[in-house]
Order: C-alpha cells, then structure tokens, then sequence
DNA sequence: TATGAATGAGTTTTCATTCAT
DNA sequence: CATGAATGAAAACTCATTCAT
C-alpha cells in the first residue's frame, strides 16, 4: 500500500519542521514513521530520492492550500483571496509550511526539472497574472516579476507573523492586500 | 592573527554557497581555507559556532552591501537606491549572496539573540521607514510590513535574476522600483 | 517440485559465475530464478545451505562433462579423452565452469566432507590412475601427485585460453597432451 | 609513517587466509590491525581499493618467495630451484599463501591492468622459459604453456600437502620435479 | 600556535531471514 | 506451497573533534 510511502513522508516532513535538512537521519525518519530503518527503502532508492520526492510532495501541498477557491469571482476576489491563502498558510507552524522554506533555497533548486515542476504546480498563478495582462488590467509585467510585487509579500507577512515579528492584525492585513492589488494595476481606480 | 579568522569565514562562505549547509565539512574548510583542520578549533569553539558566527558575518555583509550610499537624498532617492542595491547584490552569484540565502530559513532564526542582531543590522533601513511613517508620507504600517511590501519583491526579483527566471530589463526594474515605492505613499503623487 | 529447487540452482550458479561468491544475495538469486525471495527458504535452509549445496551440484556437473566418453578404450585413450575434456570444459564461459572456479579455493574445502564428496565424485579419474600404476604402466604416485602433474596442467591451460592468456593451438595442445601423459609413464615409449 | 599502511595490510591478509574475501569486513580489519575503523580510510579510499591494492602487495610477497635465488646455477637449477620454492611456500600456511589462494580466480582477475601487474611481478620466470626456448633447450611453447606443464604441477602439490591431501615425501618430489623438467626438455636427456 | 593523524560515534545502506496473507 | 513486505542487525563509510608533536 501507498499508506507506508505517506507515512514515511509525514514522519520526514515532521523532522525537517522541526530540525532541518540537516538534522535529517534515515533512523530517526524511521522512528518517527514507526518502521524500520530498512523498510524506507523498499520506497525510496536512497536519501536522496526520498528527499526530492518529499519536496515535490510538500509543493503540491503548498499548492493546494494556497490555490484553494481561486476559481470563483472576478480577478480581484481571485487575487485576493490566494493572497490571504497565503498568509493563512504562512502562519501556521504546520510540517507542512515549515518544511516548505527548509526547501525554499536549496542548492540545486534551479535545475529544470526542479523548476519546471514548480511551475506546473503552481499554474493556477499563471492563470490569473495572464487575464491580467491579457484584458489590460495589469501591468505587462512577467509573471515572476508579478509574483513578486504581490504575492511574495504576502509570503513575508505570514513568515514574519507566524514568528513573532509582527502582530496579526486584520485590518492591517486588508488594507496590505488592497495596496499589494493596486500594484498590479496599470489604472489606479477611480475609488 | 585575525587574518586567519577572516580565512575561514571565507572559505566556509565559499563552500556554504556551492553546497549548502549541508556538504560542509570542517576538513572542506580547511582545505579551502588552506589550514590544518585542527587549526578551525582554535578560532571557534565547534562547528555550531563557526556557522553560528558566520551567519552574522554574512549579515554584516549584506547589509553593507544593501545599504551603501542610503544616508544622501531625500526618502525616495534613499529608497530606491536601496532597492537596486538589493537587486544588484541578488543577482550576483557571490559566496556572500549565495550563503547569504542559505542562511535565511534555518530553524532558530526565530530565536531572540538571532533577531536582534539582525535588526540591529539592518537599523538603516528602519530609520527610513521610520522617517516616511513619521512625516506622513508613509502609510502607518509597521517597519517589517513595509519591508514585506516594497523591499521583499526586489529581493526575490534579484534572485529570479540570478536564477535566469526572468531576465534582467533595466527599464522594467525602473518602473517596478517606482511601484515599491508608492505602495509606501499615503496619498497617491499628483503626477 | 524439484523444478524449483533447480531452477534456484541455476540462478544462483549465473550469479556466481558473473559476480562471484561475493556479489551473491538472496534477493537477486529470487529474481534470476524468478520466484520470490522467500521461496529459496523452502528448498534450503539458508544461504550457506544452498551455496554448499550448489558446490556439490556443480562438482557433479563438473565430473559429468570432464569423465564423458571415459571408458572406452586403452588407457591412452581414455586419459587423453578426459584431457581434452578438460580443455573443452576448461575453455567455456558457462556458468557451470565460471562458477566452479570461485568454489575452487574456498576456505573450508579441506574438511573431511567437502573432501571425500570429490573424491567420490572423481572416482572415475582415480580408476584410470590406479590402473596405469597397477599394471606397472605408470610411475609409482599417489593418485594426486598424478592428477597434478599430468591434469593440472590442462585445467590451467583451459582457463587461460579462456581469458585469453594464450591462444587456441589445437596441435599445439595435441603435443602437450602427449607431453602430460608421457609424464606418467614409467618407461618412456620407444617411438 | 607507512607502518600503518603495513599494519592494516597484515590484519587484512591474516582475515582473508582464515575467513576468505567473503569474510571480511572494515571493522575486523581494524580490530586486527588494532586501528580504528575510519583510519582506514587515510590509507585506503574504500574497501575496493584496500581488496585490490593487498592483491598486488600478495603477488609481491609471492612472487619473493618462489624467485629467490633464481638467478644463480643453470637453467636446470634454477628451474628446480623455483619448483621446490613453490613447494616450499604452497605448503606453508601463512598469511600471504593461503589470500594469495583467495585472490586466484575472483572474478575481474582477466582485467588488463590486473594482468599486466602479474605478468610483470613474475617477470624472473618469464626470462627462464625464454632462454631455454631461445637456446633451443626447451620446446617451442608460449610462456604460459611451459608454465602449465612444469610449475602449475608444484603448485598444486604445495597446495595438497598443506590440505593433507597427499604426504610429504621428499624423495618423491624430487623425481616429480624432475618429470616437470624433462617435460620442457626438447630432446630427453641421454642419461 | 599550528598541524594532521587518529579516533569512534553516528550515518547511510544492504541483505539474510521471517511471517502474515 | 508461494509470496514479498517488513525487519533489524551488521556492513561500509563520514566527519567533528582531540591531541601528540
């Protein structure tokens, strides 16, 4: 059964919240998981795949949490509600977000698969810069350049709260989101 | 001598930007650094404190970086000169950089001492925001939120740079630069 | 069925004969022979049952090809008949041969069962020898100082033809063979 | 200092004469040479390479045996002169005869460098067989053949003497040593 | 102070063997 | 009988740290 794979990757993303990559051995997943050390490879061939599909498990992860109803409404309901998404799940102290930024800049993650990959996951974004972009209400801006303008400090802002660093305020948050939409914007609207 | 200190630090950048915290070995540095491994013992308790240390090195260096030439000018000139500081140091593949980055998600940030030094480190950039908040420029938003919205994209812009995520436009980076700063702006410029 | 039994004999002889006795697992045994790793268990106790076993298996396969044909005949005949067979045998890449030879030095063949199983598996060799000193044809010599002196000689010719130390001579080889068997003759022939 | 090198090299060799290659694991090693395990790996980059560099150290050690004082006396003392020194030392159970044993038909011994190791260690019998096919006293046969034909035979003995296979009987060794010779000899010798 | 050989605990990985299905 | 997932002990190997020189 697929049960064990999962439970080892839980037992994984458990460790890497809590200790990092490197304080990382195939024996404490082991224990962790509640199987043997051995068993870990019948699924996976060494640490190192293990590692990698685990990162491409708590992508898709990510995703799902952050694309979540970005389907319904028009690009401003869309765009804001990925935006608070994002907070929601950059606060947590979940394995699931922690271990995303253990992965966030490893060596290595500009490979092409890596990154096509990455790309793939996270498509629902795509979508929503390019109708944008396409019916003239955003900058023509890249889609990266975008992200970073108005995503990424939503990123920074659950880190930073989920922290300590600031305080969650919700008023605040909204009044940030609105500012971080306006960015997009090629009109600023006539309020 | 410190000559030697300063040797190691160097090499342990070089080494933490090719291969991660992870593949460091103190008999790497050594090498690198073109010392005896023992020699390490004598200028850092263990390896906890070499890392522990360089870290704040780094920051040092980064922040010496980021905030060159930022006391001349008005606020915006300020600013935007930080925020292509932050984008010419991002792209570039330098140990400083890359370690840089690796250092930035590593459990226990969070912890007091860790938090405060990098304030301190970074005091320029607070007095800025503090100054536009204080004026009435800025919106009334804590220091790291404004950070989060106007200075955070240019690092991740910077990195996408590097990573030949998008390519490097100078005029683009102009008019993104611009957007930054305004998202900072209480009242919207009469232009 | 004994099907089984053979079936994981002749797997494990290819692996023997292309890793040697070291590269030998269970597992890989189980796949060769196509059936599952807990399968070997029911034909033999464990790995070192079934590898002393295959040692007697292939001892017979062995004196099976190398005794061939030995009964006809004078005594020249039937000595030279086997001495080529050896040759022949000797020569083959198969995994009866390459295998056999891995058995050949391994520690613990000089227990007491190991050596009266090839003694007994041999016998047939003993007979020729035992005649020739009977009858007076032969020198006076254990039947080991014999085999050493006139069949060593063509087991390690076979295996270096095999690896290609010398080449494939047939009249070369037809005057060593004489030369083997005049060795043992008390009187030298009066040509 | 090379000493441990040498160290190591003992313990290794006196593990393979008891237990085999199979037998042999880094810590046992240690153990007997009375190191700790990760020294090893100073001397040696891994297991492979301790295996295969011990494989040249053992040739060398049998190779010092069985051509001492070769070079001194006729061709026909000489000759003899090994074939006892091959006697002498396949009787003995000592370290390097009986690894050397294990070493003889591992798999990967046809390797070229393998065999130009050998060929090269055992260079004294080379120029034996040669002059006395040069000069016309022996047969004209490749090097290996003569080898085959005159010394496989000894070594054999040597071999079966130490497993108690045959006894010891000086004065038949003698006429057997003799047999090998005149079985190189071109024209039987008018004795 | 500096060295680097040596250590040995800890890590990854393999594999013979068992046992529930 | 046969399976093959699971086990866990043991193997190979790494590496932070020490210490005699």
């Amino acid at each position: 059964m697929d049960n064990k794979r999962e439970l080892i990757f839980r037992a994984t993303e458990t460790i890497i919240a809590s200790k990092g990559l490197q304080g990382l051995s195939m024996q404490q997943i082991a224990n962790e998981a509640g199987v043997a050390a051995g068993t870990i490879y019948r699924y996976f061939k060494d640490k190192e795949e293990l590692v990698s599909e685990l990162r491409k498990h708590v992508l898709r992860e990510v995703a799902s949490h952050i694309l979540v109803d970005c389907q319904e409404g028009d690009l401003e309901q869309r765009f804001k509600r990925i935006w608070f998404n994002i907070i929601e799940f950059g606060r947590q102290r979940t394995p699931a977000n922690l271990s995303y930024e253990q992965y966030l800049h490893l060596p290595g993650v500009d490979s092409d698969p890596h990154q096509t990959f990455e790309k793939d996951t996270f498509l629902g974004l795509h979508h929503i810069f390019e109708a944008g972009r396409i019916d003239g209400t955003f900058h023509n801006l890249q889609n990266k350049v975008m992200f970073a303008i108005s995503l990424e400090p939503a990123m920074a802002l659950g880190r930073s709260i989920r922290r300590g660093q600031i305080e969650y305020d919700k008023n605040e948050l909204v009044t940030v989101c609105d500012l971080c939409w306006k960015t997009l914007l090629k009109q600023p609207e006539s309020t």
